[in-house]
DNA sequence: GACTTTTCTGGACAACCGTCAAGATTTCTC
DNA sequence: GAGAAATCTTGACGGTTGTCCAGAAAAGTC
């Protein structure tokens, strides 16, 4: 009870509940989407009632935030081994356009549900406030991939962090939904277009 | 009757009806999105009541498809004009890029309709025949765009016009949301970014 | 081991949904 | 203008939804 190490206090167990429940919340919402994955489907798919969910969360609105503030609080670390094991710019953005490419394949349910609720957002007002502030969050991620590749290359930027974020977040969010839809060769053109632009949103080196 | 200025066969009435009928729909969806428009709400904002749907229209998703359809072949033109008027390169880009940023402020409900029904389409199959066709003559529209862009400049495009489109699309897409969240700027930020990345697109001017 | 507090269950509720169909109304045809 | 065909209205249907709640069950406390 009073070893330090293993502190458990209620307020602990009450939010380690909550992840639980988020957690397998995700897998419904991922193969449902916002609108179609209801509170009991969530429950269903779970070891919980229905009824449990508002003892834990306010409502639905709260639950999906909660859920997706988890999700991309994990995976916003997703390219920091890349950029800390790359020592060439060659090196950094054929290891990123892999990891572009794996992330699509392997959890291709968990990014249509960013894009499910980011395009909600534009209807909701509610949703908004969670939205940006996760959105803020990949474009730093981006930008530490950027930066980087920037340096190893003894090249500046030729973009802002935010446009670097739009371009490189389209592309991908047309990769995945080829690939949602079973298109031949979205995945190697994704990677192939990645190697093409990166080039790109540096300046040319100078000449000197 | 036999005059062929003004043939009105039964079945061009019915296609009137149809389409009078998506344009009212147009309203809602665009202020309620696809999953919280219903049949009756639709029908309350029109000159119809909600039965009428299933007499000109199979069902719910019927109606959207062919709503979101209607609206999209009109506005694939929307830069004919740029291009056809413009004699510089600088010209063209910066109309273009005025003319994304009017479309933004004019038709905000029409273009997030749009981003929704395609991130529905990730989840929902029936969505993507009509989403796919949908996306490829909006990557036309650009291409026109781009390749006037290139044979003004008399400099070749450096991407394919998959990839011009889907790094654009990525741009417009954050402009839009942050336009619809009210946040400062971003209409100007659009209009500089697209300026200063419209150069990128081309390939670097052959020395000779 | 009794008492309190937290956690959970399962049912009930009102509201809303897409769909359908019977019948009223309008339009067309001759 | 009578009959036929079309267009439209209205109400009903079964089903689902988010939310709430009374009470059961479990955990914690002394």
């Amino acid at each position: 009870m009073t070893t330090a190490t293993v502190r458990r206090t209620p307020a602990d167990k009450h939010d380690d509940r909550r992840r639980a429940l988020a957690d397998s919340a995700l897998r419904t919402l991922g193969e449902l989407g916002y609108a179609r994955a209801s509170l009991r489907e969530i429950a269903n798919n779970s070891e919980f009632s229905h009824g449990v969910v508002h003892y834990y969360f306010h409502d639905k609105l709260e639950l999906i935030v909660y859920c997706v503030r988890q999700y991309k609080a994990t995976c916003v670390h997703r390219y920091d081994g890349v950029v800390a094991d790359s020592t060439t710019p060659e090196g950094l953005v054929a290891a990123f356009a892999d990891k572009l490419v794996e992330t699509i394949v392997e959890e291709a349910p968990m990014h249509r549900l960013w894009y499910d609720l980011r395009s909600q957002s534009m209807f909701e007002a509610d949703l908004r406030e969670a939205v940006l502030g996760i959105d803020q969050t990949l474009e730093d991620m981006i930008w530490r991939v950027v930066s980087t590749y920037a340096e190893l290359s003894g090249r500046a930027p030729a973009m802002t962090p935010h446009v670097a974020y739009g371009v490189l977040d389209g592309l991908f969010q047309q990769a995945l939904l080829g690939h949602l839809c079973e298109q031949e060769g979205v995945l190697d053109g994704l990677r192939t277009q990645v190697r093409d632009l990166m080039p790109m949103v540096l300046l040319p080196a100078q000449s000197r």
